[in-house]
DNA sequence: GATGAATGAGGTTTCATTCAT
DNA sequence: AATGAATGAAACCTCATTCAT
């Protein structure tokens, strides 16, 4: 058809046209999950929309209808996780006050590992350009969250440098899956190793 | 594009066309800085092979004259880098022996803050498929080394951990332009806790 | 392959790459034959980049080597055909100064009809979005001799009252091909009345 | 897009169907109203089914409800105005009887620059391939028209050319709107000019 | 009748790679 | 060796039209 560049998405924050029937619905959680995997496995350039809608078993046709464009259902990938973590986040916050440094490892990185497809999602569909905006505010309400479960483990430690902590806690657990990746025998010695760094870490600092 | 409708390439393996004399040298060396930059900051899919060769001021028939292909680029660009990095990593286990674990936390830290154009790009060619046999005999040289660096400061580890420790080192350190990549008033802070946490990590591990 | 939607082509602006050999220029001039045959058969947005390419015997990317984009295209003709109009015009308003109003006329109808094509194609490309910069300096270079012409015919008219004239002057032109599309054989009469209308406009302004 | 691919409308001439009841009146002036602004403002081919509905508050199914396809839509919408026309035209006759050649001109310009809108979706489905038939007849109905007005000022004039010369100004008026479209204070000028062109015309023919 | 999701052909555009000059 | 034009598969995206609800 034909393409009108001039008219063209002013900009990606075009947000997904919400479903308005169950049908619509179901149709975009299927879809999300399909970008999910597909991300997850290709990277962000290298997955494509055809190959999305088709795990989707849509039309892409269908993907387009929901979401206008690749990156904005990379912005709603993003979304939709990070309103999954806002829960699970305040949670573990809550737990915390109960959790010694090391239970707190432990805890992150078992949440790190469960969910891992969904959180490779997120990390691949950072190369998008674009999504900078919902990337930004994403990290944010993950550090706060960790900042506040680092200072209800070691409430030594004062808030602003736990804020820095939680940074980094935070991309240490993201490399996760990579440290992962090698000869399956090794994942309980390096899961092992992955906790101490971290209980050392939140109990010395 | 990523396919390769009929049998383009023998294999990508194929080491590239060794330049005969001075002057292709230098123009494989442009390249590779030119392919080190672009893929740096747009990642294996997203960089162009197009804009690589411009970026070097040459022609594109000139860069596949050197690199029958994008893979076979980015196959060059790990084993330069490699290259790069086994002098300088023999040097710093050399000086291990006589560094504190912070001491060596730092001089990891200083390592890979130089160089991050290049660091950046080798992370970027992760992405590419057909790649995964150079990644992998790069990450084991890098982990190798590492290992020897941290028994050496701290001899009391058992070699085989110090191994896995050297592997979450690796990923960690990996991930540090990440972590700094926000408010640039933030950086000594955030140095300041990437080297606590490995000090920490490689002196009580 | 992978679009960089942000990345996108800033400005229509981006001018044709030039081509720096003589196959190249061949082949421009041929992409923009087959572009004018199109689009004045099927108007700006009904024609396709495949089938002008196709016309011309050359592969979309072809196309796409010279012209960035469809607009791109479109602004070419536009700047191609002003060129040619520059020098033809020049030469009228020469002429002008020896004929009658009426001889004017006929000689301004004459151009119109012949190059039909490519008027019709100048024509359509006037509804592509984007090429609006191209089509105003195309109008007023038009105009500006026209009025020289007018003028030259009528010294007792006032120059700026040539130029509004010459405005509807142009625009009367351009749809005369239009005027002459129904039963061939009425063509003869529909040319003597067109000229009357503009010989006695001309003449009694 | 433009392509059929199986047969899916038996033909655009099948009127499209009637509405029973005044709810499906107002919707069916509602949809005609909103493809008059779309396609006088996109042009016929850049104008979409899905913006046509949605300017009108309805659904496309909606849409599809009373007209089967966009060329039905576009066949409608010469035909409403056909009908509009008729009656205005029917008038406009009537009164030449009283008026002089500038008389008429003046009548004429104000009835083209009054229902602008209108008549720019009219010029604009002219690109639609497929209402050939409805266009004919509506140029044949105008130029009849215009020819009995123009008879009407200037009883001289042979009938046979009355037919030519209506032609002429009908095609004339049609791009009055292209003339006007530059600086707003020239507006005036032009329309004088204009008036000038089509007085000397008829009355000097 | 109204609604909006579904469909998929086909349009624009990109880019890895080849090859004549 | 160097250059840059040529190629075309395939990516992203649109939209006329159908159809279940």
């Amino acid at each position: 058809m034909k393409v009108k560049p001039n008219t063209r998405r002013s900009s990606h924050t075009a947000s997904p046209r919400a479903p308005r029937r169950r049908r619509g619905e179901l149709r975009v959680a299927a879809l999300l999950d399909s970008a999910v995997e597909t991300f997850a496995e290709k990277g962000y350039a290298a997955a494509t929309m055809t190959e999305i809608a088709a795990r989707a078993g849509a039309a892409i046709g269908s993907l387009y209808q929901f979401f206008p464009s690749k990156e904005a259902l990379a912005g709603a990938l993003l979304n939709r996780y990070a309103t999954l973590m806002e829960a699970n986040l305040t949670e573990l916050v809550k737990q915390a006050r109960r959790l010694t440094p090391r239970g707190l490892a432990d805890a992150l990185i078992a949440r790190r590992l469960e969910q891992r497809r969904e959180r490779e999602a997120v990390l691949a569909v950072t190369e998008s350009p674009g999504t900078a905006g919902e990337r930004a505010r994403f990290n944010e309400t993950i550090q706060r969250h960790f900042a506040l479960a680092v200072k209800a483990v070691n409430p030594a430690l004062p808030a602003p440098r736990c804020r820095v902590m939680a940074g980094i806690i935070l991309q240490v657990l993201r490399q996760a899956p990579v440290m992962l990746e090698g000869d399956p025998r090794q994942r309980p010695a390096i899961i092992r190793e992955l906790r101490e760094l971290l209980a050392l870490y939140i109990a010395g600092g």
